[in-house]
DNA sequence: CTGACTGCAAACGTTTTGCACGGTA
DNA sequence: TACCGTGCAAAACGTTTGCAGTCAG
């Protein structure tokens, strides 16, 4: 893919096989877990060692092209930070959804409170998803 | 402190003074790190394990009286779970400052985007702090 | 060609576990 | 008294590090 390559060298990272990989994995998820991602690239690239992916995703979070966010269950997952959205976590399960709110507006509605000048938003809403509730 | 005592009844656990101790602690400070909080009850209870001070955290967890969260710089901060504050992130020094905020505006606002009813909210505004802006 | 990246193994700090003992309800 | 909670040590876990070899620019 073309563009992941370019969004690597824009961001002075070498554009290897596993970046892109990784890349790849991100953008088609949403969120992953480092197991699960570590566990879909090893079917594409069998040598792969959980270092390096490691290593690249802190690379490419300081970069600013991935996000890493942890949850209350402390679980990690790891997106690429493109799109402006919020995550919807089940009680229960723990399964996520993407979510996508005008951010503005909330913002603007707690720095009035705050009065503060944020950068940045991380938005989780804990709830109990509708698999879960069926079987309450 | 009569009300932590029936706090923990109220939710089926055992008041013993370890526990006492750990809430007396996470109410006076805000949020603090498992190091901390185990640094300051020692002085009180010089006997008390760390494996003790984990467990106790976790049921108290699980019952909604304490909550978790993991910051960036993979630290996790422990606090009591009745204030309705927000957290301001430092990306710079990762220091943290809660702040309060409506939080039944913005969940409203929310809400109406994503049509889900939330039974919680995390919300974390990341930001330079003064300090850091000082020696930017 | 050169510095950055990879893969491996070992190290690291944090959290959990198993078990005998002790204290709360 | 019965059971939950404690303390200790050891184990497990997720992540980072050091190093030799490799590859992208």
């Amino acid at each position: 893919m073309q563009n992941l390559l370019e969004l690597l060298k824009k961001n002075k990272l070498k554009a290897t096989p596993q970046r892109i990989k990784i890349l790849e994995i991100l953008f088609s998820s949403g969120h992953v877990t480092i197991d699960d991602l570590y566990e879909k690239i090893k079917t594409y690239l069998p040598t792969l060692s959980l270092a390096t992916v490691y290593s690249n995703l802190n690379a490419m979070i300081k970069a600013g092209i991935v996000k890493s966010v942890k949850l209350s269950n402390n679980k990690v997952l790891y997106e690429c930070n493109l799109n402006d959205h919020i995550h919807l976590v089940c009680k229960k399960c723990n399964s996520i959804k993407d979510e996508f709110i005008d951010k503005k507006a909330v913002l603007g509605l707690i720095e009035k409170d705050v009065g503060v000048n944020a950068c940045d938003m991380e938005i989780n809403l804990y709830y109990v998803c509708p698999k879960c509730s069926e079987f309450e």
